[in-house]
DNA sequence: AATAAAGTTTCATACAATGAAACATCCTTG
DNA sequence: CAAGGATGTTTCATTGTATGAAACTTTATT
């Protein structure tokens, strides 16, 4: 991520390292020593355990048993961000229909760095277990529904995106080519919509369409994702049009008004 | 919450800051500017706004518009926390079984300062819409569930909370009263659960237990929420039970191994 | 019990963080 | 459309916060 211990003479130190502490505990996943963040953090213990001090006073991080993960104060934040997030509400009852509509489920998302984030999800009837990207899992550009984010990111962007990528397979095996990436990125440009099968999940399909602001910046997506079996060309053809149906109508009333 | 711009000589004084900055926005909601932001946090201009280009560099803020909000990168964060809880994760299972047996909502929750904050629920058959506390909303200790985390409260800690209150009326427009309150926390404290009729929620009547670890110490509640006209005297006296049951599963599992 | 490893505290020093003020930009209103 | 006011952004010298090394304490391991 940010290189913040090897640049000195930055500028807020102590506020960039301890987000960066939080995206350690947030990625590793399990309960921390003050010894490992540390380490990983290229931090002195006596630094590490200063700045942990501080989110855990504020909530960010808990200790037990000696061992720190990230606090409940995280929750909060992401139910106030959800519930005033203005894309997500306009997209909602888009979503719901489109969702009735087809009995799949719809997921909205945005980019963050080179992942994408869902900010909002509506089930379909259609059975699918956890398949779909639950509400803040941080999912690839490079797989799956995310290739309609990657489609719209400058080139030189795309780039160091795509540098250190290898040695990167398909869910179904196959493995997977920077050379059929960016000819399928091309696609998605030509044809204003991303197909994958099989891509991040065996045995699920999905479709997804930019959501284009006014001035041409795509600012998120919405996809739509079923099971491979369910999806007969007939309705591949009929979600491809509703999906980019569906973005330009929360694109129109989002930046509409 | 923290008087974080009144005490000079704190230590890390930028990080406390920007972690206030985070809350400001948590709470106020709407997307403020950066003369807002300094006004409420009582930060000059260039400080607010240095702060809050680290946090957006992070993700953790959003400017659009000149408007400063949350931004995404809050939910990866809540994500990984709900996904590596291990009392959620623990918890799980048996709020299930009492969510099916019962056809009632069971949440699980936890104190956060003078609030409570859901981290897992499970939703019965029976509808009951958009009273019970979605996962991450702050909640209050003083109505409804709640209360069996403030029964828990040291002394001191409670006068703290209750000091500032004032004025407060239950949903079903009732005068909440210190005196009634305290009774109230006495008898959690005997019958170890808590009951609350339309106090948070008209309409609403539910139940919890206090999930105490092995010290003693109330680490979390679990609660139960049904509409006040299905809940018979004779469901109360069961689910009465069933809370304070389903509490020691979740403690023996949770601080048992 | 001895030893090692990890957690916590202390301290002098450097440089990050700060607010005031200058400057730029946007919005409002006559 | 111009003038005025408010807000956003940048600059800069000064201060005291944040820092790592090392001392010290506690906890685990053999």
């Amino acid at each position: 991520m940010h290189d913040i211990a090897a640049r000195e003479h930055s500028t807020m130190r102590s506020l960039e390292r301890a987000l960066h502490l939080l995206t350690i505990m947030e990625n590793v996943g399990w309960p921390m020593t003050v010894t490992e963040i540390g380490r990983d953090s290229q931090l002195s213990k006596a630094t590490a355990l200063r700045l942990l001090s501080v989110l855990e006073k504020y909530g960010l991080a808990e200790k037990r048993q000696g061992r720190y993960r990230l606090g409940i104060a995280v929750l909060p934040l992401a139910h106030s961000y959800v519930l005033r997030n203005e894309l997500g509400q306009t997209a909602l009852p888009v979503m719901q229909e489109l969702a009735q509509a087809s009995g799949e489920t719809v997921s909205l998302f945005v980019r963050l760095g080179f992942q994408r984030v869902s900010i909002q999800r509506v089930e379909g009837d259609h059975p699918l277990q956890h398949t779909s990207p639950s509400i803040g899992q941080r999912l690839p550009l490079h797989l799956g529904l995310g290739k309609v984010l990657a489609a719209a990111m400058p080139e030189e962007e795309l780039q160091k995106m795509l540098t250190p990528l290898d040695e990167v397979y398909f869910a179904n095996g196959t493995r997977w080519t920077r050379k059929a990436f960016l000819a399928d990125l091309n696609r998605i440009r030509r044809q204003g919509y991303c197909i994958s099968r099989n891509e991040r999940v065996m045995g699920a399909t999905s479709l997804a369409a930019p959501i284009v602001d006014r001035d041409g910046a795509t600012i998120a997506g919405i996809g739509i994702v079923s099971s491979t079996e369910r999806m007969t060309p007939k309705k591949l053809e009929r979600f491809s049009i509703e999906i980019r149906g569906a973005a330009k109508v929360i694109a129109g009333r989002y930046c509409g008004d």
